[in-house]
DNA sequence: CGCTTCTTCAACCAACTGGTTGACAACGAT
DNA sequence: ATCGTTGTCAACCAGTTGGTTGAAGAAGCG
């Protein structure tokens, strides 16, 4: 489980930056050289090796070697595990908000209880 | 569609940070004020102050005021956004996937056919 | 009013990040 | 063996980030 910490930092964090967001938004297409995800950046082709290598070491991409080549592909358990993280807690918050609604509206309905001189039917 | 990358680029920067992950797991449970967040931990009370500020900044968060109180809670919407981001290139990634597999196994088909010399149970 | 409580703002520092350029490693082709 | 292609590594720079401390704002309480 402590392991599972830094791999969330660093998907998470992988995934801040809209371009690395953007090159898994291409690799999601399909499989793509660091030289084919580069060319539509003006930006060097080593900062995109540099984002590359970010995804890489967040477990979000991995890379087969080919011979000079080095294709890059989607991992989809890192995503997996994010979502997962995400929604844990968008779930218990949610199922908290339940309870708080259940809560207030037994306590609007005992509050009728103990006024029966208020009006019961407002 | 501009404007929802900056959220996003904010929101996953924002659980990025370990500590910052821990007080979203923490306001799951329950709505809580800056001093009740930084209780727990040895950092200063104002450090936590700003963690919760680029929560907040990223819509993960959202605060009330009561008195001179500022209790923070979940906004689970900010969540939902990031789920579907994650989830839309997760799923095309994994149709891929089914495709090629589907494709390969077409392409292996059509060896054995055009190789009737080859042994054909190998 | 003055005092305490809860919280933010400001200035500063060390570490990290995204970008650059230049050198170089690995492999295929000639 | 040399060349071109593909990609990484290293050094550097500017901007951001997470932490600190100190001061100050805002709201309730004596």
């Amino acid at each position: 489980m402590g392991d599972s910490t830094q791999q969330l930092d660093r998907a998470f964090a992988a995934l801040a930056d809209p371009t690395r967001r953007d090159l898994v938004a291409r690799l999601s297409v399909s499989d793509a050289t660091v030289g084919e995800l580069a060319e539509p950046y003006d930006v060097s082709f080593q900062a995109i090796s540099k984002h590359v290598k970010v995804l890489e070491e967040a477990g979000l991409v991995t890379r087969s070697k080919d011979a000079q080549r080095r294709p890059v592909h989607l991992n989809r358990e890192a995503f997996d595990l994010m979502t997962q993280w995400i929604e844990r807690y968008r779930r218990e918050a949610e199922e908290r908000y339940r309870r708080l609604d259940a809560l207030l509206a037994r306590t609007a309905q005992d509050d009728e209880d103990r006024r029966p001189d208020k009006e019961q039917a407002s």
